[in-house]
DNA sequence: CGCCAGGACGCCC
DNA sequence: GGGCGTCATGGC
């Protein structure tokens, strides 16, 4: 990754980059497509910072409005850019299957999000599909002026109160979520340093937050790439392509991994 | 109308 | 410990 500083903004020169694949895969849920010009614009927040990022050419993207100190300080991160994504897509393509979705979108990158959001939108993600996750999780942060409610305040909140984003069987979830999270009951920056089987254990304490859900915040909110979220697409991809297992050589980047495999199995042509 | 969605819980055996 | 019905809601 490579950037310059103009009056628009910051100009990023990355390859292994693709808004849609990125923003609108099922990691993250507050990111919106606002225009598709040259190749697309999304609008999307992270914490109480708003972004435009837009594709301006092949390979590069302008970070809309924001100074070098708050590209360096937050959207570098987040976007994962000192990751060097082509060298990890390399040690995929050493497995056929992987190697295959890796062509197919190659512009898939692991954002590091926020482990509290993560934990609300994932136990909103149960039994739930994309757009209605989406809407939920709008109407919540339409509660508090469009911004993502931080712990204490939603923990203020009854199943009740919460009827409005009609997230159904969830809302008694998300407040026990929140009242554990207020309370320091559960302790997500610590539950992001333990041991990844520990942190399992722990994040399941939290009604709501069974196997699936744990992995995902695992993953999309405290980097633990060798998380392995499986839902009913992995399953698919898991029989189809591993009926002997997952590859061992893989488990360190298992999380990663299984982005592509998720984006390349829902997108594929009906059989 | 029934089926499914980035599942978890409670109850049964 | 595994199997199964149930849990809201909305798109198809």
């Amino acid at each position: 990754m490579d950037y310059k500083i103009t009056d628009a903004g910051i100009i990023v020169s990355e390859d292994d980059l693709d808004l849609d694949e990125t923003l609108d895969c099922g990691q993250a849920f507050r990111w919106r497509k606002i225009a598709s010009d040259y190749e697309c614009t999304y609008q999307g927040r992270f914490l109480n910072d708003d972004l435009v990022v837009s594709q301006v050419k092949k390979g590069e993207f302008l970070f809309h409005d924001i100074s070098e100190a708050d590209f360096l300080g937050k959207w570098k991160d987040y976007f994962d850019f000192d990751t060097d994504y082509s060298e990890l897509k390399k040690s995929f393509s050493e497995d056929e299957t992987l190697s295959r979705a890796c062509s197919f979108a190659g512009g898939i990158r692991l954002l590091r999000q926020d482990s509290w959001e993560c934990l609300i939108s994932f136990i909103i993600s149960q039994n739930n599909n994309i757009p209605r996750i989406k809407g939920i999780i709008d109407r919540l942060c339409g509660m508090y002026g469009g911004r993502f409610p931080e712990a204490g305040e939603l923990s203020e909140e009854t199943p009740d109160n919460l009827a409005p984003l009609r997230s159904g069987f969830r809302a008694k979830y998300i407040c026990d979520a929140a009242a554990k999270t207020a309370s320091g009951v559960t302790d997500l920056a610590g539950i992001a340093a333990m041991p990844i089987e520990e942190a399992r254990t722990e994040l399941k304490k939290i009604s709501g937050v069974g196997p699936k859900v744990a992995e995902c915040v695992l993953l999309f909110g405290m980097y633990r790439t060798e998380a392995f979220p499986v839902d009913v697409w992995i399953k698919r991809v898991l029989s189809e392509y591993y009926p002997g297992g997952f590859p061992e050589y893989l488990k360190e980047n298992a999380g990663i991994a299984q982005q592509y495999l998720f984006h390349y199995i829902r997108n594929l042509p009906e059989k």
